[in-house]
DNA sequence: GATGAATGAGCCTTCATTCAT
DNA sequence: GATGAATGAAGGCTCATTCAT
């Protein structure tokens, strides 16, 4: 979790980090609707008061919370996105890199993904969330030109693309099931075959 | 939504009924965390005293609210369930069968959606809701035997399978864009690609 | 303290009352601004929940507080008012009926100078308040068209016939002043002057 | 409201002055239970903490602000009091005085009028605050000698004299009055009427 | 002198639940 | 079986005040 805000923030804001942290471990523990403002203050060893210092309310503070992660994690799978790699293996160091940053903040993951399915996810900027991925599709697109890709809406291609990968990784959903890296190469193929002309 | 219930219960506890449906309906409206008994109650036309006689408590009565609704999608996607349909066929349908289904009941699907990934989930007893689908369950392993599908944990093919419905067709994930029948059944094939050997 | 309610309700809402004490007697102690509705709950040994079931809101309880106890000194103001009593009697007459309501629950009366002067007074209905006095209003009418009292606004009238009781009875505005009957009456006589023809 | 505190205050505390404005013009829109420390120092555009400058506490910004004011109608209505005025010219000229100061400045009256009816009324030196009246007094008490004026407590006489005008002034109390300078011109004689022998 | 940040206490209100009727 | 009334606990949020800078 160190890492983390680190790559959100360079300002020393230790206090804002360690409410949205308390924030991120709180929801993980004990859910979304029993992690109150007071509780959140308590884990961040801080007055709730504090916490309006630095959020506007409640729901900016979870907005902001699944703001940061989901920026965070964009900034990762994006990082050295490089326009030459051949189609293929661009898709596929995406889903590795999704996976390993998933691997790396399993909480900040869970966090999200109870967040993106509640009635918060409305308040959030979706064009905001999506604007680093924007070389990923422009490279997508390409692939699509050049006979590579199914010609078929963005929306499909990602949903067969990434989404297993998203299911399978989350323990709630299979408490029974282990997302190794083997398992996420298999997905990959699979989507592959999906996506491929 | 009046059709729902007559699936799962029988016929007299109307009042059980009229409780689980101001649930569903004020979930959807207003969300799972500002879902009060009380509020559900006044939905209801009903005292909150009276839903403690149907269910033991807000747990109960959100759990048993889900388990409901996921026994009768599991019963319309099985139902007239065929062994001797091939294998293509019988997974195209039930694809079908789901997209109507969620068409159908929209309602009661993002209900389901919002609960999957809370924490509630945990207390749902996850074998008596996948029980129904142990018939497809067999058919996909004869799939593997006879070489048509990939030999992989169903996780993975259920995962490439359906979860793209699921995405696709929920408004909250994506504003705009429509998942007409069209859509449906290309994410079929592509699903059919990406697990077919 | 006890005959005030009788007046205003038959039925037993011993509760609704209990609240309604509580509060005029907190106000008085220690000022509206500080009375808070937990403070009222446990005067009124009652859970702070209880307070609405009986009233929407803090505003409904002061307000309803108010109108309470002004439709009660109304009341008690024009108990027997007879039109035929010769107008310089029916005049004095409730001057004194206004002192005597005024000596026999002066915390009742003080509640509501605090509360007339806050804008809670914006919330209340002024025209139902006044309603009782309408036979009193009629009777002054008569007294300016019979020439014998000064035809001016009634608003002028009713500040220099009752104000200054109001006042000199109030000793947060006259610590040091005692208003008795001998008082009282001399006002009266005052008054008279100011308003007679 | 600029001309206020030059009469009050010298010069060069102009933050004072910018938090007592604000004070008063908060308190006029919110109430007084409303007004808090932190909206008075945004409203002055000033910290919170710079008021625990120049003020003890919450109460002592209040109270000075209220003494500030009465102080400073004081001053106005005792303005060039001339002792050789006949004592009917004298009791008129105050009485237009005071409702000249309320007409230039109602919201320090509204003020003054929420606060005498609190109990931070109880806080106040009444005696400092009515010190500059002494000459009227001592005006009064020879119309008395001189079988002028009635033979009654002093209460009484001020009662009499200049209630109605703040009442009648007051829009909070007359939504539908407006006290023009005739109108004070005829209470004024109500009140001559009324003290006068 | 002036401040932004910080706080524990308390605000109003609603919560999930029970119980006498 | 059904309920309205009742409740202690907790909800989100703001308060008056202080303190390091």
């Amino acid at each position: 979790m160190l890492v983390y805000y680190r790559c959100v923030r360079v300002k020393d804001d230790i206090k804002r980090n360690a409410i949205i942290e308390a924030t991120v471990s709180l929801v993980n523990e004990i859910g979304f609707a029993a992690s109150s403002v007071s509780k959140i203050a308590k884990r961040a060893d801080v007055s709730p008061a504090t916490i309006y210092i630095y959020f506007k309310n409640k729901d900016d503070l979870l907005v902001s919370t699944y703001v940061d992660i989901k920026t965070c994690l964009a900034n990762a799978i994006m990082e050295d996105f490089d326009s030459d790699t051949p189609i293929r293996d661009a898709v596929f160091l995406a889903g590795k890199k999704l996976y390993a940053y998933i691997n790396k903040h399993p909480k900040l993951f869970y966090f999200t993904e109870q967040f993106a399915n509640s009635p918060y996810t409305d308040l959030v900027d979706k064009d905001k969330i999506e604007a680093p991925f924007k070389p990923m599709y422009d490279r997508i697109q390409e692939g699509i030109d050049q006979k590579i890709i199914k010609d078929v809406p963005f929306e499909l291609l990602f949903a067969h693309l990434y989404l297993p990968i998203f299911n399978l990784v989350n323990p709630r959903l299979h408490p029974n099931f282990k997302a190794t890296p083997e398992i996420i190469d298999i997905s990959m193929n699979m989507a592959w075959d999906a996506i491929k002309l």
